[in-house]
DNA sequence: CTGAAAGCGCTAACAA
DNA sequence: TTGTTAGCGCTTTCAG
């Protein structure tokens, strides 16, 4: 079923039934009505790549994420496609499992016009941005969110770590907590260091020294990770409170305390960057910096589109920051 | 960049770049060195939609979901990527947020080559499925999994909805339950249907009888379905346990049971079907019916794959059980 | 071993 | 208002 079919079976030419199709105004009412009725009588759908590859547009745009199972991403992602749906555009999720070498073959892909824009949050396994810069070299929008690049010119929407992670430390500190653990996801993504630069600013204005045992990076293998934090609540000094990179650490945090026998708050007070719906519904109520995860999608869409609308328009070193809000409930309460 | 460029460059035609581009017994070595040195060098990548359109293969797949923020869904995502993955397949992920009218937009748009193959949970919201028809009359390869339709002949995966709901009805009877509300997400889905018929034939052997009111249709509706849920347990006869057939109603019931004041378990029992990583770490710990998400994508996918390698094979309706595993916690314990 | 050319389905400049 | 045709980037006969 092609353009060609429907052409024959109306005794019309291709280049009519194209037109029709795409509502020319060279094409009178009449000849349209023929042909739109046969095209959905005959079941007929254009085939996306011969268009795509004829007018060097895809209408998709990519979202490339580390992990589906977190409530960010996914809230992100309802975000996104809120915004690409009204231009009419689809979105295409991929997963890069916080392996670099799947996002670099993902990025890689979309080299030559199979995706129009990218959005994009980087795997916490990143080290090189060579195939960062090899797409943008073929022109193609791309926009960061929340997982942004460290050194890197490129249009980025975050939150603001450095702000949030301050609080949070300021909180504990209050509380009277006096071994506080930041439990990072990698060393190598920029909005954790900026959480870290909060965390150790905070500690620093409480006239407090920073130690490299302050600051845990959590492995994303779910395996290690688990040895590595339950090493960190037995060790002979045990903390006191830890503050979580992500949803997953601080579940993590929970389960190992249950399963030690630890008292959170009592034992350990726990502050978790993290937008789940349900933080209030652990055991104890999980407190949280809740990233504005929708709009954060939203934001970076718009400013895609942006660059995907205007031909001349160019993706600068934009940096829009949204707040976070922190919610404080029992797990960080005396 | 595209392959005439690298022919020009080189000097040779650009039958002769696409075979050592792919690496054809009919090309020198020699050649084939040169070429893929070139290729390297400037960065080529072939353009994909043209492949596909020559090729009629995109080697893609799409998995059309009602939603990513359900640990059911997101794991079985990363079940059918598994296999896609070592298949050389590109996984695209379609979300239909339950509504019929953007499920039927998805896939009509899939009729003309766009992706090989479908993976697809049913919204819950779909009646009509004139869509699916349309998609199987073009010969692309369809398997459902976990929410499949009723009446269709079509490749399925699900689990033991029957046998589990009857068993956790059963449980809930067991521990002196006189009034279970089993709460449906939508009376079109024909796994939701398998267990309230296990739910009611659990009710019929324990010499009960089956009332209308034991059974609830949540509305999808994020706002509406929390009032729904609310107007349930400030009945007059307030149940005295639920069996959810969603992790998300699961939770609604955890926030409004906190916010009326009610306690689980002594005033409410809850089972649910869920797959949360987490249910053990609410308050109290969730009694889940946990479906094998990640093994459910694995074996759709697996499927789908039988069809889109051997030419002449045809799915038929297969139809596969998986068993479900009832975790007993505090939630349903008196 | 290499090259010329047709054609996948579609659009758009140009002709009629 | 409609038709003819070139060409998007690629693969693949078929000839050389």
């Amino acid at each position: 079923m092609n353009i060609k079919t429907l052409a024959a079976q109306l005794g019309i030419s291709v280049s009519t039934v194209s037109k029709a199709l795409n509502d020319s105004y060279e094409i009178s009412a009449e000849t349209k009505k023929k042909v739109l009725d046969l095209a959905a009588l005959l079941n007929y759908t254009p085939n996306a790549y011969a268009g795509s590859l004829r007018n060097k547009k895809s209408s998709n745009i990519a979202v490339v994420l580390p992990e589906v199972a977190d409530s960010f991403f996914s809230q992100a992602i309802n975000g996104i496609e809120s915004v690409a749906q009204e231009k009419g555009y689809h979105v295409i999720v991929y997963l890069t499992h916080e392996k670099q070498h799947k996002e670099q073959s993902i990025l890689n892909d979309f080299r030559n016009g199979r995706v129009d824009g990218v959005l994009m949050s980087l795997s916490s396994e990143t080290t090189s941005d060579e195939h960062i810069c090899r797409l943008k070299d073929k022109g193609i929008p791309l926009v960061f969110f929340d997982r942004v690049p460290e050194k890197m010119m490129a249009a980025s929407v975050v939150t603001d770590d450095f702000e949030a992670a301050y609080k949070a430390t300021v909180q504990l500190i209050g509380k009277g907590c006096e071994r506080i653990v930041f439990l990072s996801l990698s060393d190598k993504l920029a909005i954790i260091n900026h959480r870290v630069e909060g965390f150790k600013k905070a500690l620093s204005d409480a006239g407090r020294t920073y130690h490299e045992h302050m600051l845990v990076n959590c492995s994303l293998n779910e395996q290690q990770n688990y040895e590595t934090l339950k090493a960190v609540l037995t060790r002979t000094e045990r903390p006191d409170a830890v503050i979580a990179s992500a949803e997953k650490t601080a579940t993590d945090i929970y389960s190992i305390c249950n399963q030690l026998g630890l008292n959170i708050p009592a034992d350990l007070k726990v502050i978790a960057f993290a937008s789940l719906p349900i933080a209030a519904l652990l055991s104890p109520p999980l407190s949280t910096i809740v990233q504005p995860a929708f709009e954060i999608g939203k934001t970076a869409a718009a400013l895609l589109f942006k660059a995907l609308e205007k031909p001349g328009f160019k993706l600068k070193n934009e940096y829009v920051i949204l707040p976070s809000v922190f919610i404080e409930r029992k797990s960080s309460c005396p």
